[in-house]
DNA sequence: AGTATGATTTCCT
DNA sequence: GGAAATCATACTA
């Protein structure tokens, strides 16, 4: 099965276009133990003009003024590089810089369906009983896919982290919904999920 | 099945 | 100092 990198067009539009969109697509990434592949069930959105996203604090709310460093500053980044954050301290979280060149946003990977490589990933996921619980949360995926700090700028339009187009593009059920632990921007509805997967997040 | 808590680091209203 | 785009475990009922 040959799997080609998603071109950076797709990357160079609003995240919320963008999170919706990958629903349905794989993450591959060719690890040196074997290639790893899963199925995109659950996306989030995160832009510039928004209270819950790291490159809010960089946003002068009176002049509109952008101050273009520290952690949300990568989200300025090309379209499709890979913006890994760590979060609480422990958990390693994917996201692909998605907006038109040269402004602000992301798409954050919540979860997906393991395709292949799932043997790879048990070991590093001691703690998942079931083969859903490999892959069903942020940091969860990051384990399985062995992603972390390395992977941090690195251009998700290029081996050996990236997004492809599965060989039959089929329709997914798209469901949206609140994003997931935020308390702030609640009533935005940018979590998007592959409907009825059991795969997606808890 | 639901709720609470600790782990652990980076960046701040 | 405290919150944060989380998760696993240990409680309660």
């Amino acid at each position: 099965m040959d799997l080609q990198p998603l071109p950076q067009d797709f990357f160079a539009r609003p995240a919320t276009d963008v999170a919706p969109d990958l629903i349905g697509m794989l993450l591959v990434h060719e690890h040196p133990e074997g290639r790893m592949v899963g199925r995109v069930v659950e996306t989030e959105a995160y832009t510039l003009h928004d209270p819950a996203c790291h490159a809010w604090s960089l946003l002068d709310q009176e002049t509109g003024a952008i101050r273009k460093e520290g952690r949300g500053a990568a989200l300025f980044g090309p379209p499709g590089e890979a913006y890994v954050y760590l979060c609480y301290g422990m958990y390693w979280l994917l996201n692909a810089v998605t907006a038109p060149e040269g402004e602000c946003g992301a798409a954050l990977v919540r979860a997906v369906e393991p395709l292949e490589g799932v043997e790879q990933m048990r070991p590093r996921r001691s703690a998942a009983r079931r083969t859903v619980d490999l892959t069903n949360g942020p940091g969860k995926l990051t384990q399985a896919f062995d992603i972390g700090e390395p992977q941090h700028g690195t251009m998700l339009t290029e081996r050996p982290l990236f997004f492809a187009k599965p060989r039959k593009s089929q329709d997914v059920p798209l469901e949206s919904s609140p994003r997931i632990g935020i308390s702030r921007a609640t009533k935005r509805k940018w979590r998007w999920t592959h409907a009825a997967s059991p795969f997606v997040s808890r």
